[in-house]
DNA sequence: CAGTGGTCTAGACCACGGA
DNA sequence: CCGTGGTCTAGACCACTGG
């Protein structure tokens, strides 16, 4: 017998769904007694798991409509909003992969073992057509090798989606820690900003689950026009 | 009849006691039980609200002992971490306390109507007996008007407390803002550090109940030993 | 109107902590 | 052992949405 609780189990299922093509961003689920009928469970866990994953931002609910899968980026992309509080996709620019021995940060972040290799991903993104942040992600040459080869220009804008679809690896949770730094010279150079100019660091660990830690990403935002808000507002 | 829902209710009264010294901090609380019955509602409903509270980080859940209210900084003050993941108390020094017409963004953020005052309080905050922080504070003259006439000296070092115990305010929510930005000519002096170097500013409006807003806060801060996270790990 | 989620109840059993 | 919170159930009524 599994001895975790129910709710845990559905919600594991259910996140399984979102993460791969089950359902469609937009479209409404099941109501909560068709759920509880499928999984043989009652309507209270399966609002409780709906809960869990709500508050995770994966789904949203309707009061006489239903609840629904969240359009755009599927795990809460960024949290940067504009001064006004609305909200942009942002689109990226992949400027270089390359595969690399870790750096010391890097192996603690993913917990590899030894001797194992990353991929290291460097990229601008913009808002509103203007590039407001540099962001280099890393993530585990073992998990990921078929990326490597790609060409910059196929890399998908929103990867979480691609991790799950081509490499079956879903990403179910984030850690986030934030400080200011100064624009190094490549930085300055992609942002158009002079060097040591203030960025908003955001170093984001994403985990799959178990927690068991994907990806290690650093976004420098140039945040003159944004601000970060968690959670969304 | 009033028509919020039961467990709103419940959160209010309860968030009351938790401000005033009706429990102290690391108190346990009645049992669920008992809570329902001094209610007169379902023990259902006190989870819900007690769920609400724990997710606030105001109470904190104990299996076999019970719940009780937590210990410190009880709003959950700054989610400012050391690198190795441990949190430190900040002091607080008061430079000045003024008082001023408010400013457009300050009219706007705390809803003042026109013609009414603000006082500004502005404080250096030290980690690990450092200067770190450089925070303006900006609250309605009209509720505060005793603390325009205090010495810098007796401002204690955490308001929220203050806030409710003396002018009867409680604050239960805030939203917080981030950005990066450049230290200022004053920042620099206080904080030890060149103008222009990287701060990481925290802009947070503080809510009363019925989402009142009541006090505005700037704080900016060194993060060269230091990150934000939220929700704390 | 029927169906959805939102709230609320009453009661069951379990896992854990402390006496 | 008892009392605590943690999980789970079954069912009630309400508020809102859509046709």
């Amino acid at each position: 017998m599994e001895k975790r609780p129910l709710y845990e189990q559905v919600k594991e299922t259910l996140l399984a769904r979102l993460a791969g093509d089950y359902w469609r961003p937009g479209a409404l689920l099941p109501s909560e007694p068709k759920l509880a009928g499928e999984f043989g469970v009652s309507q209270g866990t399966i609002r409780r798991a709906l809960d869990d994953l709500v508050s995770q931002g994966l789904l949203a609910r309707y009061q006489g409509r239903g609840t629904a899968v969240t359009e755009h980026t599927p795990f809460g992309f960024f949290h940067l909003f504009r001064e006004d509080g609305t909200r942009e996709l942002p689109e990226s620019k992949t400027l270089r992969i390359s595969v690399n021995p870790p750096s010391r940060a890097e192996r603690d972040a993913l917990e590899l073992a030894s001797g194992k290799k990353v991929i290291r991903i460097q990229r601008v993104r913009y808002l509103n057509l203007e590039p407001k942040i540099f962001e280099t992600i890393c993530i585990s040459h073992d998990l990921f090798s078929g990326l490597a080869k790609m060409a910059t220009r196929d890399l998908p804008n929103t990867v979480y989606n691609y991790y799950e679809q081509k490499f079956g690896v879903p990403i179910v949770g984030k850690r986030e820690r934030l400080r200011a730094a100064a624009a190094t010279q490549d930085e300055a150079r992609y942002l158009h900003i002079e060097i040591g100019a203030p960025l908003l660091e955001i170093e984001c660990i994403a985990y799959s689950h178990r927690s068991q830690p994907i990806e290690w990403r650093i976004s420098r935002c140039l945040t003159d026009e944004h601000y970060y808000c968690n959670p969304p507002e």
